[in-house]
DNA sequence: GTCTATAAAACGATAGAC
DNA sequence: GTCTATCGTTTTATAGAC
């Protein structure tokens, strides 16, 4: 064969995106240029237009999958009727595990939406807000079935997800503790700050 | 008078910093051009590099001075020899309220470590990890006088600490909740999560 | 689908006049 | 101390050959 150039198999695609994905988390979006991306993948930046239309899309398309993914393991891992303390300990661990998985998604996530452009800006916004407003429903029925002791859902709903989140500033794979340790240390943590 | 350019009684290079200071709590510092900041502060570009060498310095300077001023306030404000609880209780009200008074210091020493060049970044994580020290070993106190239930300082203090760190996402000041307020309903939580 | 080449604009930083 | 002007580089994105 001796290909040195043109295109793989068709895995171009993917491939840019895990390469923006990686720089974006390390540098961040407006540090990293086209030409660094086109570097990791491995073509010319030219090549890179075959796959998306422009910077800003291929920053919005990462995160918008990201969400969504988050969404769509989040719906699939909820169970209905929960009793809340079962509810809360299932979306803490679940939380947990997905941020572990997706260090760099996650990352982006949160530190790259004001690159976003308004109307990008908005629509992840709504996404960031859905999940939110789940891990906020399961602390309100708990305040209103007396399991919690609350004074304030929506703010006990940012303190505990500005907690699980921190999670991805510390923890390494391969590190002194387990996913499994790691999920119950936080879980302990969150039940005892929230159940009466 | 009728000034319209030239010095403006030797405030210049604080108006730089300030300037500088938001647009890079807003936009990120690698997407903040100094002709943005020139624009800002109502000079030319060129005018800059008489109050800084470069524009990582710029930022450096930011973020060390930020950092000095909260180990700073936080030695003015610790009380040698207070009983675990206390002292923890100390630490929640002042990072809350030093945290809410500067969102946009914070902001940055949080968001644009990756771009501090390496030996810049060394000295700032350094102050960072002295912060961090300390509440660690206030748990670690609380824990050897079995006033804390935990199984591991280390991690509390991360988990702690973002928790803490995150009311800057939510918090706006003339808001629903006073200041005061939210130093309660934070300690309360880590109260519960921490003491046994 | 990727290449080379380049257009058009913006970047950090500097020089020299005043 | 700030101005205007500019150097040299880098940027995003496009055009056209293959």
């Amino acid at each position: 064969m001796a290909r040195t150039q043109g295109s793989h198999s068709g895995t171009t695609g993917p491939r840019v995106r895990k390469a923006a994905l990686g720089l974006f988390a390390q540098h961040g979006f407006a540090a990293v240029s086209m030409r660094q991306i086109a570097k990791e993948v491995g073509v010319q930046a030219g090549a890179l237009y075959n796959y998306t239309p422009d910077k800003q899309s291929l920053l919005y398309e990462l995160m918008f999958e990201h969400m969504d993914a988050l969404l769509t393991a989040r719906r699939e891992e909820a169970v209905a009727d929960m009793p809340p303390i079962k509810a809360l300990e299932n979306f803490v661990r679940f939380h947990i595990r997905f941020h572990i998985e997706k260090p760099d998604e996650v990352f982006i996530a949160y530190m790259e939406l004001r690159a976003l452009e308004d109307s990008n800006f908005a629509k992840i916004e709504a996404l960031r807000r859905t999940y939110e407003n789940e891990l906020e429903s399961i602390l309100q029925r708990g305040i209103e079935s007396g399991d919690f002791a609350l004074d304030d859902a929506r703010l006990a709903t940012f303190a505990v997800l500005s907690m699980l989140t921190g999670v991805n500033t510390w923890f390494r794979a391969g590190g002194r503790l387990s996913l499994a340790e790691v999920e119950t240390v936080y879980w302990n943590m969150v039940r005892r700050a929230v159940v009466a």
